[in-house]
DNA sequence: ATCGTGCGCTAATCCGATTTAGCAAAGGAC
DNA sequence: GTCCTTTGCTAAATCGGATTAGCGCACGAT
């Protein structure tokens, strides 16, 4: 069928010169091993009329590098949250002309044994682990084969591996002093986790860390939240659910909900009741799932910074991999992804502090 | 760094016999090219305690099959939607033991060219040129090199590639059979396209399909739709104006909208005028988008397979690799894939006819 | 003329497998 | 004893490049 593809020694034949001249003159080694301007030039020509491309396949044999990277996940690529931190690191991959192996192990030991073995089969220059929601992971031993990166995970034992992961504790942060310079210091409450550092959902990294900040930027500004209440999963009808016991003995003034899809239950649980979003409730949250900008008002949140954590993520392990692999250094470095605030429509002074602006 | 790798020359030795015989042995040809029973239980023990595995970099370099297929789409992998559709293909892909690498072109035809060379230079054994929405593409020349599948896409020449999609048609009966079971027959709008069969949105072969099983399954049981809408765009805003307006001139008894985020703008729509889903008017729709099951009342739709779509394309592109790529076999077979009904709580019988159950 | 020295290029090896062709030893026929 | 088979295994070539070692030539110095 289609017609073999042209080899280093196509070129040099058509150059007139030895393979050994066209890899040297293709790789751009030329000068340096002193090959005339004249048969470089000749090299160049030949290849470029043939439309010559190397065999990365070959290369990969000979020099073990198939400027290939693996991206291994729970869940990551299938989900439709974290499909931008594929695009990012396929983005920041393709920058530096490498390829990614996608890979899911679904949380099953056994099939990321086999899909990391089938990666170092193939060779892959670098790995990223990647987790759908940020927690704390096994590291697996096969790993210390190639360049390693997490992303969206800590190492459950102390590991050189360096983490990406997004700023939580920040957004926490972030997403209290939105309430706070709208004007809110009571009745706040907290969705989906707290009031107390041990109301939170066990390995969700996430909900520990949103609340430290939270608590911390209140504390700073002297402000008490009101309460809290926990959700055994994060999604809608559980949100609801809080939301609708809350309302039973509390009016409230600001939700912070732990994340949009909680909001959602929230909306539907004050929209129940016939309080109105923002005027009667502030609500703020996290992520930045597209149904933010979908229920009405549009939720002001603060985003995580999916496509960064993938760029984030892929650019570690490109220093990595250009380091030298020499003795074990201790400690991996954690990089934090700064999450922005999306400013909408749910976040809006409270009635009673809505005097002259 | 890490221990070198284990070849089959160590294998051989280990075993005192050739990488000739290792091998043979090795790829079950021993029988075949008579190695005694006694060499060959050598060599498999050896290979079994030394834990070999073949570098498939090299096996790729001498046999030309890289055990891997390129996945490319126009945004496919990152779209939060069809992320199940990577889901499908990367576990068809892992059952046969392949790899997928995953690319992107974003609609950039450079960019495709780029990544289909991109991959010919890692010699990948087969392609899935996959659409994030089904649409006609335009098929890229560079792709006869290799087996190749269109997923969710029709080529806009005849080529011989086959092609995977969603039965849209059926799903278009599908959805109006859910109606007419309930009892409509009065008072049935269509929000996003239609009435008439010029009503849909360029491009979009989902719009028209769905349309025409739609049309038909109505016109089959004698009953009229009532009328349509369509939207410029498929999303929940869209959908909200377009209902609202229909709601200024009409009062509906169902609506069949094209797709989950159309429909939630309309339940917003009616929730504004008062209209109670599904006792007042019923909604069914298509894509069965997480929202569907997050709206309440949890929302009845025609799912889109995502998951069996990309299987399936998995399944066919095996085949093709399979097949003699001998001369050109004219056209490529098209594979429908079912879809299938989500019932939930959006539709219920129209008020007059409910009679005795 | 002889030797040394750069210059410009190439032969040969390697990476880790698969595969073809063929060799040595044992057995059988005559 | 010679020749032919069959058996059981291996040497060598191959895939497409990268890389090391080194060859032949021209030129200048002696």
């Amino acid at each position: 069928m289609s017609p073999r593809r042209v080899t280093l020694a196509d070129v040099a034949k058509a150059a007139g010169v030895s393979r050994t001249t066209a890899s040297l003159v293709l790789s751009g080694r030329g000068r340096e091993l002193r090959i005339s301007q004249d048969v470089e030039q000749r090299v160049l020509r030949a290849a470029d009329e043939l439309r010559y491309r190397p065999n990365i396949v070959s290369v990969g044999l000979r020099t073990g590098t198939t400027r290939t990277i693996g991206f291994v996940s729970d869940t990551v690529a299938t989900s439709r949250l974290a499909g931008d931190m594929i695009k990012g690191a396929l983005e920041a991959a393709r920058d530096r002309g490498f390829m990614l192996f996608i890979g899911e192990t679904e949380g099953d030991s056994e099939l990321e044994r086999l899909l990391l073995q089938a990666m170092h089969d193939r060779q892959v220059d670098g790995l990223v682990l990647a987790s759908m929601f940020t927690r704390t992971i096994k590291v697996p031993e096969d790993i210390t084969n190639a360049p390693a990166v997490l992303l969206n995970a800590l190492p459950e034992q102390p590991t050189p591996l360096p983490a990406v992961l997004p700023d939580e504790v920040e957004a926490g942060r972030t997403a209290a002093r939105a309430l706070l310079e709208a004007g809110h210091r009571d009745g706040v409450y907290l969705i989906g986790a707290g009031p107390g550092m041990r109301d939170v959902p066990p390995e969700s990294v996430a909900a520990v860390e949103r609340l430290v900040g939270i608590r911390e930027a209140f504390g700073d500004a002297g402000v008490a939240v009101a309460g809290g209440r926990t959700c055994a999963d994060w999604q809608p009808e559980y949100g609801l659910a809080a939301t609708r016991e809350l309302l039973r003995t509390a009016r409230p003034r600001a939700l912070i909900c732990f994340n949009d899809r909680i909001a959602m239950g929230a909306y539907q649980a004050l929209d129940d009741v016939g309080l109105k979003v923002p005027d009667d409730v502030s609500v703020v949250s996290f992520d930045d799932h597209p149904i933010a900008s979908w229920i009405r008002p549009k939720l002001t949140t603060v985003a995580l910074p999916y496509y960064e954590l993938g760029r984030k993520a892929v650019d570690v392990l490109f220093t990595e991999i250009g380091r030298d692999h020499a003795g074990p250094d201790g400690q991996g470095e954690v990089h934090r992804v700064p999450m922005p605030l999306c400013s909408r429509e749910s976040i809006a002074p409270p009635p009673a502090a809505a005097p002259a602006g």
